[in-house]
DNA sequence: AGTAATAAGATGATATTTATCCTGTTTGTG
DNA sequence: CACAAACAGGATAAATATCATCTTATTACT
């Protein structure tokens, strides 16, 4: 009932890029170190975005890391789910499973209500505004 | 990001109790019978929901196992803490742990919506209502 | 050619999940 | 009291997921 680490790595390796002026790259190593986190595993995890098409990088000198979407159009949600697959709180909300007693199951409909006003709060703030300011917000 | 066959095993556990006449004792074999689930792991779950004090017990014939709380009481929000302990969607969302970046975090803020939007759903349902008529069910 | 950067595959260390097995303990019944 | 029924609890384990790291490419600028 967690995202994984590996998500947390995703969201702020899109919130570093999305600071960067538009079309430029970072570097993992730039990342890794600004965000503290394990290089290579990053290097993994950019694969996975760059798979899933929200970034796109660069080898050799002068290469990196860069946004191949606008900050502004895309959301934590969308990351978890490049990162995770499809979330699914339970397997019978991912696609083509199949639960004998789901027709009648209640706990089904609650699940799937949760799931979607989790999905929903993911998906109301873009990037753009969580690389906006970063000043006055509750702390807690 | 999801949850354990055990929680959804103690969910259905706990409806199941909650069908019952109160005060009434079911067994753990006619549950997973019932419920078609894993007896023995089954058993170590029902002492998970034992330990948090949302059912008891009854060792030797006529044993079994019942609620300890009116089903108009709990939520299945409750029976997940239970057996996963609070939810948390991310380490600094769980008591006691400190991210030295929170404070000026936005995802963190985030995340913390996202969790109350979909705790304040797995809590609107008690598992009285739950119990109840089984059918008007929204299909999918 | 050389250097800087990511890509990709293999490997592994841990932790979690999902059980199963075996033995113990409690409790009602005859 | 002996027995059987039912849960309790510890040990074990298979499968899977998580979180990396190491090594060897491959690409691209200078
Ligand atoms: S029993 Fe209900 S909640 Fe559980 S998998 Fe089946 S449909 Fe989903
Ligand atoms: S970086 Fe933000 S979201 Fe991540 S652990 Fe720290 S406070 Fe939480």
């Amino acid at each position: 009932m967690q995202l994984t680490r590996q998500s947390e790595y995703a969201i702020r390796t899109m919130l570093e890029l999305s600071m960067l002026p538009e079309g430029e790259f970072m570097q993992s190593r730039t990342i890794a170190a600004r965000q503290e986190l394990p290089e290579q595993f990053l290097n993994k995890t950019v694969q996975i975005l760059a798979r899933s098409g929200l970034v796109e990088t660069r080898r050799g000198m002068q290469g990196g890391i860069r946004l191949t979407v606008k900050p502004g159009e895309i959301t934590i949600a969308d990351v978890v789910a490049a990162v995770e697959g499809k979330i699914a709180l339970n397997p019978c909300l991912a696609d083509g499973y199949h639960c004998a007693n789901q027709p009648a199951c209640r706990v089904h409909g609650i699940l799937k209500r949760a799931q979607a006003a989790m999905l929903a709060e993911l998906g109301k703030e873009t990037f753009a505004e969580l690389a906006g300011e970063d000043e006055n917000r509750i702390t807690s």
